[in-house]
DNA sequence: CGAGTGACCCAGT
DNA sequence: TACTGGGCCACTC
């Protein structure tokens, strides 16, 4: 059943801790969904009762019309937006971060 | 069964 | 960095 998927999808958002954002691709391969853009269509059906608002596009911009909205909740939780885009090198959630990652590797870490 | 649509993503320019 | 084109999956008409 797809319904498993959606509940697995539905799961997987609701992991992300606060303070920390995820994206639709992120999602996507966490929760064994085919595609982003099924995520993004189970989200837009039912994602009342999840932190939608921690999900981001692969480049930290929201989509456009939720933008206001997802923005606003997300500073409540201390994630900053540079404009309309979070900083996914800072904010972005890693389930298993490695401390020899050489994406988070600069200096520039706050 | 084909065309349009959408809370997407990636590589190229 | 911003724009473009192609690919992707599920749903509707």
């Amino acid at each position: 059943m797809d319904e498993e998927l959606h509940e697995r999808v539905r799961e997987t958002v609701a992991t992300v801790p606060p303070g920390k954002v995820a994206t639709y691709g992120d999602i996507a391969a966490m929760s064994g969904a085919p595609s982003p853009r099924l995520v993004g269509r189970i989200l837009a059906e039912d994602g009342s009762d999840l932190p939608w608002h921690r999900i981001l596009r692969a480049d930290g911009t929201p989509a456009p019309h939720l933008a206001r909205e997802q923005l606003e909740r997300l500073r409540a939780e201390g994630v900053l937006a540079e404009g309309e885009r979070v900083n996914l090198r800072t904010h972005r959630w890693q389930p298993d971060p490695r401390p020899d990652a050489e994406e988070t590797r600069p200096g520039l870490f706050p």
